[in-house]
DNA sequence: ACTATTTATTAGGCTCACCTAATAAATAAT
DNA sequence: ATTATTTATTAGGTGAGCCTAATAAATAGT
């Protein structure tokens, strides 16, 4: 049965996807981290998830002061527009040219108005891409999401060698950077020092003549895996 | 000095861009006309042009009862979205492999969310092309429109001959059946008949078997040139 | 266990862009 | 020139999604 289109706002569209990636990376949601995230005061989260909670279909569960999860109808919204907004990036760095530092912001605002036509073509033309632009998998049309096995580049010991498999996508400072020092999806890396106190890592990267230097609030958010 | 993007809503948007279209086409716009266009209620049209007329810099020239006109800064807004508009339903068109008649809806829909950026990519991309793909002029980078000399279908009399310049681009039934009789951009016709009460018109379309037969409320939208 | 701090919720407002109903102005018909 | 009809404007209202300020609940510190 799929949802239809049209259905719902471009409001709770953002709130649904937030929700599901929140809840993918640490497991819960809190207000706090949905308001930060979509750049709104708390308050309007409260009254969101109420709103969302209180649809025909319910989208969230919603139990005041504890739990958000999401219902199955939320779920698949969310895989949804997750679905487009990675197709599009990939559609605009391989058809458009645009760098991989620019897609998040455009397929954010495309990710709302395209057609389930519009999301079908760039599909078959990009030839069902698994992976957007940072190494984010790509939910499939059955909107299941490729398991991917893997862990926070920070988890990684000394002399320790993996593969960049997932940057963040929304961070267009961080993006250069990552590019310029060779850390993208698909790069073998070595750890070549890590600081036990702050955290810092210095890496070595096959083919780059200069090694990275990440720390922490950036290793946390990369992921490897240490098979090809 | 560019117009700003995202400085101004897509309700907005579209107002100026239909008083743009209704100007060219009959260098009169009513709020009748407007609300039908736009789907609202002559009440909400008078809103709105009071509110446009209002702005920092008017982006209509506004007198109750009487005219409606748009100022330079209303103009580059409109002949923007027209440009963002037609190049977007090429881009479907060619690099998607959307048919002519379903082009319209979702550019329509893309048109207030894209960048600049995502604007010069595809024009680079079609190679800046001229006309979208129901005939009509795409705006230049610097918002100036073709001219185009043409005329009405209507008006041409019995045996006259000319090119198929520009057809309707909304109406996907028509469009559908455009394609069908032949009658599209850069096809040449020659009226075979032409009944003078009701203006239905029989045409000869080169290369096609079957002639076409369109009454007035079709070939006053219509648009053709005589010379190739 | 009590207090302080953090986080979440309620209550009430605001803006945008629409609506309906009532009224007024412009245009057409007799 | 009235009257009838069409078109436009005003006035007041609605829902979405945000806001601030005040309050309540949960969590942490002593």
């Amino acid at each position: 049965m799929p949802v239809e289109r049209e259905k719902y706002s471009r409001a709770i569209e953002d709130y649904l996807k937030i929700i599901f990636e929140l809840l993918e990376a640490s497991g819960r949601v809190s207000t706090k981290q949905i308001a930060e995230a979509l750049d709104v005061k708390p308050a309007s989260v409260t009254g969101m998830l109420q709103k969302m909670s209180a649809f025909k279909p319910a989208l969230v569960n919603y139990r005041k002061h504890h739990s958000v999860s999401l219902t199955p109808e939320g779920r698949d919204i969310a895989l949804r527009v997750i679905r487009r907004h990675r197709l599009i990036e990939r559609f605009l760095q391989e058809t458009l040219g645009f760098s991989w530092d620019k897609v998040h912001e455009e397929a954010h605002r495309l990710e709302h108005v395209v057609s389930d036509e519009f999301e079908k073509r760039v599909a078959e033309v990009l030839g069902d891409p698994e992976f957007d632009p940072h190494g984010s998998p790509i939910p499939t049309r059955e909107l299941e999401m490729p398991e991917h096995s893997q862990k926070p580049l920070s988890e990684l010991d000394k002399r320790e060698r993996a593969y960049i498999r997932e940057v963040p996508d929304e961070d267009e400072g961080l993006l250069l950077y990552l590019e310029e020092v060779g850390v993208v999806p698909g790069a073998r890396i070595e750890v070549l020092e890590r600081s036990p106190y702050d955290g810092i890592m210095t890496l070595i990267v096959m083919g780059q003549l200069q090694n990275a230097v990440l720390g922490p609030s950036i290793t946390r958010r990369v992921f490897v895996e240490k098979k090809r």
